[in-house]
DNA sequence: CCTTATTGTATCAATTTGTTACAATAATAA
DNA sequence: TTATTATTGTAACAAATTGATACAATAAGG
């Protein structure tokens, strides 16, 4: 969705679109030792669900997701990627569209695009929480962040995108060095380790954990934090480059 | 492509069929020590291509991969996973499927659906060379196997679809255990190692390999394979179980 | 029955990972 | 000032995994 839906509203035949197909995007990031993923609150509908979008008939598919996040964090230059297209049949379903339409006092005709069959690319991105600013469209009454494990009723599959999406995060976790891009700027280890910890559900020995992170020669010691804590001080570490995945699609 | 492409080509608005979106396949087959794939050759133009198709509007799009993987292999209950959605802008090139269609004595209209922009999930199949019996469409001479270092030139990306393919491939072959879905139903360890040497493009060492394959406990002895050469005969395994996965798209 | 090539596996070394321990050190309180 | 406390950084060792080498077993062929 953006900004100009009355214009996709109207726009009966979907002209300067692709038909048929959208980019849904789950957005994580991490706050409080919790994973949060950004939902849309649809207005009146008291429906949820990710942020997604149409793709301009001259436009990548990927950019039409890139587009989508940005325009709901104002963030650019973000670890993006595509983990699977949702096709089955069985996801058709175009009432919550429908519902949305007449919720904005509109009845749209039975062969308007938006209420045919959709497919859709399933993108995940890796976000600073600190630096989003969730940012609803036109159609919704809130954009917003909520905890994984205290997710609202979400409209169609998008349940089962973000299960899908949790999934490839945790396989993708210690292979691709994807992590930090959760992180605010500075972190110190324990926090470090908490997203880990969080993300795949289970527990990490310290000390391991340390030394593997350590070795692997991309963090960068800045300074100390005094937390106040009676106690030693841990080191504020930085990421020394983005782990951008390039885009050969 | 399937074997009414007549029915594809008079079907200038593509009724029945989702618009703009159609599956390519990277059927993996594995022969006298070399990777293969499965290429078709269309009648008249001289380009070659990856076997894809369309999918209809009340099909699911993996089943419609799976469709096109039957219909030109003849082999049901075979390895087949997403991997990636080529969605560039600049890989539409309507010329190619014009070429094909002109070829046949067909001029196609300006707006026919086929030569609209496409963007194409890409699928790669894993099959057991021996088994698959290729199987060309209406419209090309040939189905059939080649070497993935003599490969011929390729219509549009499809190339770079192979490419990331096997990627993927590389990828996910330790962690998930599907090289054995490339093997015949019965093999010697020396097979199997050949076949990982030949993916990863690496040498491996024979006693770690042997250690690890059997350690997995997913391989049974079957006899002994008395090749006629002067030495020890190896074992012939049998793997337990195929590894497909889950479909939950 | 001796030679030859290859297989299956044992053995030990090297590396990686799991576990425990402990010194270093910020805050706080005696 | 000096103990006390909690947490961090890292050393030290154990356990597990992987790499490398060696060697016995064994099908052919002479």
């Amino acid at each position: 969705m953006n900004k100009e839906f009355h214009q996709l509203e109207n726009n009966i035949a979907g002209e300067g679109f692709l038909p048929g197909l959208a980019v849904d995007t789950v957005i994580f990031g991490f706050h409080d030792n919790q994973l949060k993923v950004l939902l849309l609150a649809y207005k009146n509908t008291g429906l949820y669900a990710l942020p997604g979008g149409f793709i301009h008939d001259n436009e990548d598919v990927n950019e039409a997701a890139r587009r989508v996040l940005q325009s709901r964090t104002a963030l650019t230059n973000i670890y993006l990627e595509q983990f699977y297209v949702f096709g089955n049949y069985s996801r058709y379903d175009p009432g919550p569209l429908k519902a949305i339409m007449q919720a904005r006092g509109y009845n749209p005709p039975a062969d308007h695009w938006l209420l045919k069959r959709f497919i859709s690319v399933g993108y995940y991105a890796l976000v600073d929480f600190t630096r989003a600013i969730p940012t609803p469209d036109e159609i919704s009454d809130s954009c917003d962040w909520y905890s994984l494990n205290e997710l609202p009723a979400l409209m169609q599959d998008h349940q089962q995108i973000i299960n899908k999406a949790l999934e490839t995060l945790q396989n993708e976790l210690d292979q691709k060095l994807i992590g930090f891009n959760l992180m605010t700027e500075e972190f110190t280890m324990g926090d470090l380790q908490s997203l880990y910890e969080t993300i795949l559900n289970k527990k990490l020995i310290r000390a391991a954990f340390q030394r593997k992170m350590l070795g692997l020669g991309i963090l960068e010691r800045v300074a100390k934090k005094w937390t106040g804590g009676a106690h030693k001080a841990p080191y504020l570490y930085k990421f020394v480059s983005n782990r951008l995945p390039a885009d050969n699609s």
